[in-house]
DNA sequence: CCTTTGTGCAACCGTTTGGTTGCAGTAGCC
DNA sequence: GGCTACTGCAACCAAACGGTTGCACAAAGG
């Protein structure tokens, strides 16, 4: 359901450093707010925010409101999509390697 | 021996749609020249040229001159650093997971 | 009620990025 | 030798990106 070509966001995602630490962040500790995040980054709330805005719309995370601060947590699936891409890649390659070497 | 922290360079290398079907492309034929890879893509040939170049400082592409045409291979294991940190991620968030159940 | 604390929105800025075009150089081939 | 085909280098451009600052808004707490 949720999505077929998003692993193209996936990737995207997980291209900044800033953001893994985020996505890391998150993932020590369970959940975690903006604030908290930036806390312990070297960039400013509004940066993890937008950080968080992208990682949501590759659907690395989730938010869930409670009272006046969000909490955010880690949606593990799309990560699966960006392996399996990986892992497509090198059956590619390993069957293209192996072919060569059957010719030997 | 390689390298030690270039998983940035990996991710980075990853992130584009391009980038990653020029790997595709090589990886589907073996091994290919930037105007052949330029021939099956909406881009330059000087397009490709630089993401092969990316590509070749990121570890996951070596490139071989024959004569007056140089060949790209794809080198594979520079991917499972990348495969590496997502599975870390991967254990950290379902560690969280366990921990939380067990006070259940 | 008023202060505090945390979020949301928007404008703005410098740098990086993906891409192009143009031209020079070099290896093959007739 | 001279044409052809492929690579290499450089300049240039528009758009996206990561980040900041400033301010308005909403929920707790005294």
């Amino acid at each position: 359901m949720t999505a077929p070509r998003n692993s193209d966001a996936v990737f995207a995602a997980l291209s900044d450093p800033t953001r893994r630490a985020v996505l890391q962040g998150i993932a020590s500790t369970g959940d975690a707010t903006a604030t908290e995040l930036a806390s312990q980054l070297p960039v400013s709330r509004q940066a993890v925010v937008k950080h968080l805005g992208l990682l949501g719309t590759a659907g690395l995370v989730t938010a869930q409101r409670h009272g006046r601060e969000v909490r955010y947590q880690i949606t593990a699936e799309p990560l699966n999509e960006a392996v399996a891409w990986i892992a497509q890649l090198g059956a590619l390659w390993d069957e293209r390697l192996a072919r060569l070497e059957k010719l030997f």
